[in-house]
DNA sequence: GGTAGACCTGGACGC
DNA sequence: GCGTCCAGGTCTACC
């Protein structure tokens, strides 16, 4: 007999919403279910793997089925991850905050963007989504479950650490991130990432962005969007999508760095929620032209 | 400080 | 089926 864990939410909480709200909702070991508009994913615990499915089971309140028994510390920890994933640490106060900036999400009450269980997955699959079409991304994420992961979860810290780069290569097919991945994992595994400074809003963005640059295989791109999911929203993160979104759907013209100066200028209202600004932006183009990701297949 | 080219995978395309 | 080209962000060497 499985556990089953009843979870708070803040009252605007919507979970097809909000968790297709982000690429990594289509990465492994996650997996929307369509039918039935819920999530399911594997975490590694300390006794072992376990799968969740998480629903919706009312106004605020989640409810989440594990195929096994977990003991109250797996529980604190299951929980932490979900809240983390699902990003319920955002109130509701801070989502009308975002809206009284960009009140064009008011009435569809979007806010929270998805992100993984940990900082360490989230900065995996940043790296695993630079360079490669999104494609290659879901293959990489999926490689490293499969060949590293306890029973497809995704691989711990210190699993990847020890990892050969060969296997990475070979096995995951991450190419060059090999031994960024690997030496990425020692950082973590040694306790030399601090996720609680990272957050900290003591700490400037500017500070914690030029400490990012400084982490194997992230450059300017991925430390911007390891600044949205460690919540910090202000910077844009330019990749080609931004650019594309820059061109097709805003219209603007001219070099690469004219572009980017236009962006700028015109995400530069939203102040520190440029981000989520621009993500919704694009994000609604995107289903305009595919329809409600929750339904995407 | 700025820039060119290498790093890889996988898809598209031509033969 | 095979070879070639291209997209994609980071890193390093070089100016």
């Amino acid at each position: 007999m499985g556990t089953r864990l009843n979870i708070g939410a803040p009252s605007d909480y919507r979970l097809a919403r909000d968790v297709c709200s982000y690429g990594y909702f289509r990465l492994a070991p996650d997996r929307w279910d369509v039918d039935s508009q819920s999530l399911r994913t594997t975490f590694d615990l300390d006794d072992g793997p376990a799968r969740a499915h998480i629903v919706e089971h009312d106004r605020g309140k989640l409810r989440v089925w594990f195929d096994r028994s977990l003991s109250h510390a797996e529980q604190r920890t299951a929980r932490a991850y979900i809240r983390r994933m699902l990003r319920l640490n955002e109130s509701q106060e801070d989502i009308a905050a975002f809206h009284s900036v960009d009140p064009r999400w008011k009435s569809s009450g979007r806010g929270r963007i998805f992100r993984s269980p940990t900082l360490f997955q989230d900065m995996v699959r940043t790296i695993t989504s630079c360079n490669v079409t999104w494609k290659s991304t879901q293959n990489m994420n999926r490689r490293l479950c499969d060949v590293l992961g306890r029973a497809g979860a995704f691989p711990r810290p210190l699993r990847l650490a020890r990892a050969r780069a060969g296997t990475l290569r070979g096995r995951c097919r991450v190419g060059y991130r090999d031994r960024r991945l690997i030496e990425l994992a020692r950082l973590f595994a040694s306790g030399q990432i601090d996720e609680q400074w990272l957050e900290d809003p003591e700490h400037p963005d500017e500070q914690v962005y030029r400490f990012l640059l400084k982490l194997p295989g992230i450059g300017p791109y991925a430390a911007s969007n390891i600044m949205q999911l460690l919540g910090r929203y202000s910077r844009l993160a330019v990749d080609t999508e931004l650019m594309r979104h820059g061109r097709e759907v805003l219209g603007f013209a001219g070099t690469e760095s004219e572009v980017i100066a236009q962006l700028q200028a015109h995400y530069e209202p939203f102040g520190k929620h440029r981000f989520r600004s621009y993500w919704f932006e694009m994000w609604t183009a995107y289903e305009a032209k595919h329809g409600p990701a929750c339904q995407w297949q």
